[in-house]
DNA sequence: GCACAATTGTAATCCTGCTTATATTTCTTC
DNA sequence: GAAGAAATATAAGCAGGATTACAATTGTGC
């Protein structure tokens, strides 16, 4: 219990809301441990449940008929998923899964919309979050009109670096990716990004591991874009700033 | 006045106010009226008003640095754009275009979010609204990703259909559309929407026009899809329902 | 520790759809 | 009504990336 409320306070969403919301959240909540590859819900099943990621990385996935494999997106700890639920979403329009060993909050539907009519600002915040979503699936669709296989390689190494990468003392920037679900997230086969990465791996950019990937050189890997598109990734920039 | 009140009562959106409000937003609002090809706004434009399309289409887009364009959407009168200025969005990420003679209201960022403030209901309707548009482009780019340009076109024809055709006695549905914007639409070449709008004319189940096209057999279109792929889009059945 | 599953590495072949090119038709404007 | 702009029509050549195939490596479960 006091780490459900510990967990809670520690999620930017709710960070925010006094001590006595804290604690009715945390006593309402379920706390749910569970392996990597655990599913939490599927696609079209009964949206009636907001997730917070407190350990480990959770993905989002459409599912084609054929059985291909589209990541949405991939969650770190302290961000929310399924929170369409309270958007008048009826049934999941996506699969969620624990990408490693997690543990995740899960509040019912009712106990959310709940708490956004105590607190009007909360819907502000949430709908703040849903707008910041849709924006970016707005520019993953345009890269991936615009944007051939290798930069959009890139530039999701330097996202996933951004929100999951262990930074190391030397600047190198460790990603537990497979080469698999990096290929689900920029909409390509697996054997054209290890292809990739093979190239990018001879010219000393990055190194590649079982499950992992380590940009040795970030900076370099995202002047392979300059080259052929123009400078138009400031935020990009920040990479430096990685946490660690 | 009196008309900009009765084009607000109308939209979706604002409809369930009641009469003060309603009055006060007319009485604040801008109205606009403006030719084809005007441009609203855009990206990188500060992004402090709220549009609500009252006569018209208009479309959402982004560009790519080399000039390549992507339509994110296509509105129909009644339904609002630029909504993202109250998620905390500082600069606009799209261009937002006249595709008719249109006529547009102009809510400034400021009252709108007082009228959030006033209704906290208002705020739930803008993250269903916003929710709504994000599982949209959710499934775009799954069907860019999964679906070949045949496919495509035929699921945008048919989506477009539903939202901006006009039936015409004996079943076809007209649709104002260019090549080259639904080219934008699916993400793919001119030449290569033409070379398929020339089979399925073909096959009789449309015609070409100039900035336009005629669907003669809608679910003969909808057949063509699940040859390859499998029945999955029940809601486009409703193509039949089509407003008139 | 051994069998099996999952992941990575690499290469040849093939095909969808982009590019480029050119002609024609329809609209707009003066 | 003529000239120019915008949109449609069509086809050849090319290329990026998918498919297919197979080998090698690393993890996992009994």
């Amino acid at each position: 219990m006091q780490r459900r409320l510990w967990y809670i306070k520690n999620a930017a969403l709710f960070s925010w809301l006094q001590e006595e919301e804290l604690q009715r959240l945390a006593m309402r909540s379920e706390m749910v441990e569970c392996k990597r590859n655990t599913t939490f819900y599927f696609a079209q099943e009964q949206s009636d449940s907001i997730f917070l990621v407190k350990q480990g990385r959770v993905k989002l996935t459409r599912t084609s008929a054929e059985g291909r494999e589209v990541i949405l997106d991939i969650l770190a700890p302290g961000e929310i998923f399924g929170e369409l639920a309270v958007t008048g979403e009826e049934l999941r329009t996506h699969s969620a899964t624990a990408l490693d060993d997690a543990m995740v909050c899960i509040i019912t539907r009712r106990e959310f919309e709940d708490l956004l009519r105590r607190h009007p600002e909360m819907a502000l915040r949430v709908l703040k979050l849903v707008g910041l979503r849709r924006r970016e699936l707005e520019m993953r669709l345009e890269d991936l009109i615009f944007q051939p296989v290798a930069n959009r390689l890139v530039l999701t190494l330097l996202w996933q670096a951004r929100r999951h990468g262990k930074k190391d003392e030397d600047g190198s920037v460790s990603l537990p990716l497979t080469q698999k679900d990096l290929a689900h997230l920029i909409g390509a086969s697996r054997e054209a990004v290890a292809e990739q990465l093979a190239e990018f791996k001879q010219q000393g950019l990055l190194r590649t591991g079982y499950r992992s990937l380590v940009l040795i050189d970030p900076k370099g890997l995202m002047r392979t874009l300059t080259t052929e598109t123009e400078m138009e990734f400031p935020e990009l920039l920040d990479l430096v700033k990685i946490s660690g």
